[in-house]
DNA sequence: CGCGTGTCATCTGTTGACCCCCGACGGGCG
DNA sequence: CGCCCGTCGGGGGTCAACAGATGACACGCG
């Protein structure tokens, strides 16, 4: 074979090692959104044979990463400006619901955690780096989810973000500066400190709303090919 | 071949008829949680082969609909009152977000249908059909979801009152009687008529906390065997 | 008598090959 | 000239067999 060096697999089964890569890979954009996944050849390509492949394919279907259409195929799923909406208003509902779990629930030690992500962001966004700015403001709603103690409602965000993927970070760029977030971030911080759930979780929604609502605007629409 | 004849499977592919043949008995409880799944016994009483009723397993496990332990084999999953309690979390958020969504977008035809089915239960409280009652009262919440026009929602939606399955049955005879849970449907739908959609989502997450509450009860404890 | 270890059966994980369906292409008919 | 139908190729769907691992049982040693 050729092909064989490239992914060091080890202990797993290789079922999951094969979902794990093909995750990794999509959720990277290594594979772009509609990148055809011919069975024999990502098979031979992996140095594995069809059986675990076909088991992997049939995961990532069902977190929705790629989709099966009976008889041709797998294809890495593409997203439609209509479906990123509905998967905006998702989050904001479980984000809304995690963070009036957490409040309650926050430790010191949470709490100074997510002051600190608040104030690596804002270093972030003076310095206008959007990607770290991201991936901290990632970690910071994060925070909130993990800390609801909500095991299921963790699995569903955690499901929900990797579904919407990469087109969440252009979405952040829609906002303009990152001034407002940052912002939105400290009245959100600043309600949590006070112990007021509910107050915190209206701030929040209006936050996750805002790139909702540039969604529909014209210039979001070349964010989605086909 | 000895037992090929009692499921009559037909046109579409093998993973998806055994998908949705077990999907179907896990959730009439003809497979109580906890039971073994052993892939080549279930494949021959079912007159397949193993590929497509491991592909089958992988994506009930995906739905939370079976638990796999690696080299150890399928169990019907079951469920812990935590992760109930969790799991009514979540939907109480999502059924919350699902009204404020579609209370603006109700069609005449959707207000009459959702009075029907109001009607219905009225009936069946009456003659305390539980399970009728039950059957109407899970369309009438998912009435809303529907009507929401998110795709996603509604997907994840269904798929948690599915994994919550027949204990959701249960946990609405927790209520004690129907009248309150229908005096809380007809002050749902007033607020719905009148065109309020946050005092509908205020009134629904009240309605569905009802049980929920119950759930950290004693008397709860014994819907959860192990 | 109890604990540790070696063996064994059984089930899962994986493989490679076969079958059949789907979509495309080309020829013939209207 | 355009539409319909038969044929062909490619690829997914399925199957039966091999191999590795796991848990249980039993034997032997302390």
């Amino acid at each position: 074979m050729s092909a064989q060096e490239q992914p060091r697999f080890e202990n797993r089964t290789l079922r999951e090692q094969v979902f794990e890569h093909l995750r990794e890979e999509i959720l990277s954009a290594r594979l772009a959104p509609g990148t055809e996944l011919h069975e024999v050849a990502l098979a031979e390509s992996l140095g594995i044979s069809r059986g675990p492949l076909r088991e992997a394919l049939g995961r990532l279907a069902a977190e929705g990463l790629v989709t099966i259409r009976p008889r041709r195929g797998a294809v890495v799923t593409r997203f439609t400006q209509q479906e990123f909406i509905e998967a905006y208003q998702v989050r904001e509902a479980l984000e809304s619901l995690a963070i009036r779990l957490a409040v309650p629930r926050l430790t010191d030690e949470d709490r100074t955690h997510l002051h600190t992500l608040a104030a690596q962001m804002v270093e972030h966004a003076e310095r206008d780096d959007a990607s770290a700015f991201f991936r901290v403001n990632r970690e910071f709603h994060r925070a909130f989810v993990l800390a609801s103690g909500n095991e299921r409602l963790c699995d569903m965000h955690e499901q929900l973000l990797n579904q919407m993927g990469r087109l969440l970070s252009k979405s952040l760029e829609l906002r303009g500066s990152l001034q407002q977030s940052v912002a939105e971030h400290r009245d959100i911080l600043e309600a949590v400190d006070a112990g007021e759930p509910e107050r915190a979780a209206r701030l929040l929604e209006a936050h996750i709303e805002v790139p909702s609502r540039l969604l529909d605007s014209p210039e979001a629409a070349d964010l989605f090919e086909s």
